[in-house]
DNA sequence: CAAAATGGATGC
DNA sequence: CATCCATTTTGA
């Protein structure tokens, strides 16, 4: 201390720092805290700190910049624990989290809360507890609800706020609480959740004493000679442990239950750990199996297609940020990827590769895999927090630097990034919906890209329009890969019009002959066949014959759906389910008809008009248990099952070798949702399930079931004129004001009362419209389900075409008016949610 | 009248 | 978002 205090070049006086903090909080600002002293060596941006907000809460929060300036209102609490040395969010990322929260209307702390694995924040929950020093004679003093809440922490050790509220009854627990904190009956205490474990196993070694020289072991095996168990113990750790050959593997030891596994006595084991002979100790180790190296590469060997695709990629990577990849299914965009990502990682750079959720668990991930080994980390929403965590921190240090994910993988700690490929790019499972961030993890790529100076390869057979057209227009590149690999065909696309059967109601629940012929063909052919219908359930709803009244849901504006496995009516969006009614709840009738198709239907309608057929059915439904999703497509690469009826996830990712035929069980529902997209979406969604047929030596099948084959979309879907859709697309978007020419911001009001949800909404139309022209605002307009877990939702869209305006501006336009309605009184229980880019 | 519910501000 | 205090409402 005091030989420092003489060093003329240190400061004599100690500088105060402050901390500005982000907190996992939808709140606006950040929060000043002050550090101390000795931590500030220590501390800095993008370190987490814990701190206490409010009176009593302790939150994790991310240190976003370091000041000396004290805040002049207020005095900052201090930081109570520094928890890294060294940033958990780095540079990049904390830029990115700005940069996001900015572009989508959001709080930053919104953004962390979705950056970091909960295994990394520490949150506290109030808790209330019995004070155990307490008088129990003071009981009779209390009231009824006091009285009944003693009881309950006598029963149960702690309670939340939350748990003790409902138990009794009441819906605020403050003054209950407030009274009996007074009279030191209860105490409230913080419970700290959970944070990251690292996984560890037991390990045994004998104590190093013992193996310091040949003599000592010598004395060891004499000192135990009266206890043969012990003895062959010994020899058993030995054997596997060759401590004579070298005394210096003694200290990794042997895992403990390796050891056991051998055949020794448990018990004599124990004992010799009791009298010193072996240690115990722990190791830490991964959660991710570091055997099962990557296959020695056969070095990949690419078709001249996809040389030209790789060379022009790279090409054009000098000079474009973003290129797009459209190669239609089955054209090999994977082994151009894995050329690439090879490329990237030599010359010392990371790499990202984002796939939309539903393909991760599949054969691409497989594939690449295979090549990477150890190398990929994996980052996925069905992976433990730990596991997540673990993935974190490998991308921290730098052990791993290719990492394969889902959207929420863009958050990962990236120091050097050189390439991020977003594969499907046109996914709508990239954006994400609820909560905020509203983030769409391609166009945020971008931004991530351009901060690293990386380049961004979009891929996908049937891009979006908005990518396409920044393609087209040359502000990206453009690489297409039309034909596919070997002399696979496309498969023949042909329309099957059942409008006619349906009049003549020769539809057999919903299959025109021209379909049950195909599939009736490909099974005496012994090809499998997939038939996709995106919708869950057995029936979208059940209707009495003779009132037509139809169960709805009581939250929601959606009629109920009928799953019959499950005998339940289900809501689909708030998760409501009730007993299958027998008769009809208002007139009694026994005559409640299943009304539509789902993938349920679908599946037991086919066993009874095939009835030697072997169908399986793939949704939500079907896979919802850890492995069942593989189990499935194993079953089916197996050929155990003849027919896979599903939703959009049977479009994903998968490739069969045997599948013959596709059919499009309803294509006009799709057609007809009311959205500009709708032909885009159907053109993709019915394009990718149609990839999986027909591979190798035979052309396969696709029918597509319609009422109306006169509708040109359909004819472009048929013929796979992309360029054509996108053609009509474009247009018609261009004369509307929709994306690419515009982009969109939704903002959703939400209240319990329709007419208020509405008035917001048209207030917010109106102050809209005076600062942007009533031309750029629609609405408001009720979304498809207008009312949702009992909140009334009304849309009001606003529409800023490219180039012309600040966005920056608008934007800011946008949150403060919203933020001065939230704070008028009529609108107190109005939520507004807004949505950036909404897909 | 006290207890319970509601409203609204505030957090560093 | 959670907390907490002020205020209004409720009800025995």
């Amino acid at each position: 201390m005091s030989t420092l205090d003489l060093n003329p070049y240190l400061p004599t006086e100690r500088v105060t720092l402050f901390a500005d903090v982000i907190l996992p909080l939808p709140l606006p600002q950040l929060f000043t805290y002050r550090v101390p002293h000795d931590l500030n060596d220590a501390i800095q941006p993008g370190a987490r700190a814990v701190v206490q907000f409010g009176r009593r809460k302790i939150v994790t929060a991310v240190v976003a910049r370091l000041h000396e300036t004290a805040p002049s209102r207020y005095q900052a609490k201090y930081i109570l624990e520094l928890l890294d040395d060294e940033p958990l969010v780095n540079e990049h990322q904390l830029r990115f989290f700005e940069w996001m929260a900015d572009y989508y209307l959001c709080a930053i702390g919104e953004v962390m809360n979705a950056a970091l694995p909960s295994g990394l924040k520490i949150s506290s929950r109030s808790r209330i507890q019995l004070n155990p020093d307490w008088d129990r004679s003071g009981f009779d003093l209390l009231n009824e609800k006091e009285g009944k809440l003693i009881e309950l922490l006598e029963e149960h050790e702690s309670l939340t706020y939350d748990e003790a509220a409902e138990k009794l009854d009441v819906k605020n627990i403050y003054h209950i609480l407030k009274g009996l904190t007074a009279l030191r009956a209860i105490i409230l205490f913080e419970e700290l959740k959970e944070k990251y474990k690292p996984r560890t196993i037991k390990k045994v070694r004998l104590v190093p004493h013992h193996t310091a020289s040949e003599e000592r072991l010598q004395a060891l095996f004499e000192q135990l000679e009266s206890n043969p168990k012990q003895i062959s113990v010994l020899l058993s750790y030995l054997q596997r442990v060759p401590v004579h050959a070298n005394p210096a593997y003694n200290e990794k030891g042997i895992e403990k239950s390796e050891l056991k596994g051998t055949g020794i006595s448990a018990s004599s084991l124990a004992t010799l750990t009791k009298n010193g002979v072996f240690e115990e100790f722990e190791v830490v180790v991964s959660r991710f199996p570091t055997t099962g190296k990557a296959e020695k590469l056969k070095e990949v060997v690419l078709t001249e297609q996809q040389t030209r695709a790789r060379e022009e990629i790279i090409r054009l990577f000098q000079e474009k940020e973003v290129t797009l990849l459209h190669g239609i299914t089955g054209s090999g965009k994977t082994e151009v990827y894995i050329d690439l990502i090879r490329r990237a990682l030599d010359s010392g750079s990371q790499v990202l590769f984002m796939l939309p959720e539903i393909a991760l668990t599949t054969q691409i991930v497989a594939r690449l895999q295979k090549v990477f080994g150890q190398e990929m980390g994996i980052y996925h929403s069905k992976f433990s927090d730990n596991e997540r965590v673990e993935v974190w921190q490998s991308v921290a240090s730098g052990a791993i630097s290719f990492i394969v994910g889902v959207r929420s993988a863009i958050f990962l700690p990236f120091s050097n990034l050189g390439l991020i490929i977003v594969d499907e790019e046109h996914e709508t499972s990239y954006k994400q919906f609820d909560p905020a961030p509203r983030y769409h993890a391609r166009d945020a790529s971008l931004v991530l890209a351009r901060q690293h100076g990386a380049r961004v390869l979009l891929g996908s057979a049937t891009p979006s329009i908005e990518t396409y057209h920044q393609a087209r227009t040359e502000r990206w590149g453009l690489v297409e890969m039309l034909q596919r690999y070997g002399d696979a065909q496309l498969p023949e696309m042909e329309l099957a019009d059942i409008s006619i059967e349906k009049k003549q109601k020769k539809l057999q629940n919903g299959f025109g002959t021209a379909l049950l012929d195909a599939m009736r063909q490909s099974m005496t052919r012994h090809e499998q066949v997939i038939l996709f219908q995106n919708r869950r359930g057995y029936s979208p709803w059940l209707q009495c014959q003779e009132c037509d009244h139809v169960p709805r849901c009581r939250q929601c504006d959606v009629s109920l759906t009928y799953h019959q496995a499950a005998q339940e009516l289900r809501c689909h969006y708030c998760g409501y389910h009730e007993d299958v009614p027998r008769t009809c709840p208002e007139c009694d009738s026994p005559k409640l008809m299943a009304m539509g198709a789902g993938t349920e239907r679908i599946e037991d309608d086919l066993k009874l008009l095939i009835p030697e057929i072997r169908v399986q059915r793939m949704d939500l439904d079907t896979t919802r248990s850890k492995n069942s999703y593989q189990q499935i497509i194993g079953d089916f690469e197996e050929r155990n099952i003849d027919v896979l009826v599903g939703t959009q996830m049977v479009s994903k990712g998968l490739d069969f070798d045997h599948v013959g035929l596709v059919g499009i069980f309803d294509a006009d529902r799709m057609l007809h949702f009311p959205d500009f997209r709708a032909h885009e979406r159907t053109f993709q969604m019915i394009t990718q399930v149609s990839g999986r047929a027909g591979r190798r030596d035979r052309r396969g099948r696709v029918i597509i079931q319609t009422h109306k084959p006169q509708q040109a979309i359909l004819h472009k879907i048929v013929q796979g004129d992309f360029l054509g859709l996108y053609l009509d697309e474009i247009r018609e978007r261009e004369g509307f004001f929709y994306p690419p020419f515009a982009h969109l911001i939704r903002v959703t009001t939400k209240c319990e009362e329709r007419k208020v949800a509405f008035q917001a909404a048209t207030a917010l139309v109106n102050i809209f419209s005076r600062h942007l022209g009533p031309s750029r605002v629609m609405g408001p307009e009720a979304p498809v389900v207008e009312r949702i877990r009992n909140q009334y939702l009304q849309d009001v869209l606003v529409k800023l075409e490219r180039g012309k305006l600040n966005l920056k501006a608008v934007k800011e336009m946008i949150r403060r008016e919203i933020r001065t309605l939230e704070t008028e009184r009529i609108y107190k229980n109005v939520r507004f949610v807004v949505d950036v880019d909404p897909v």
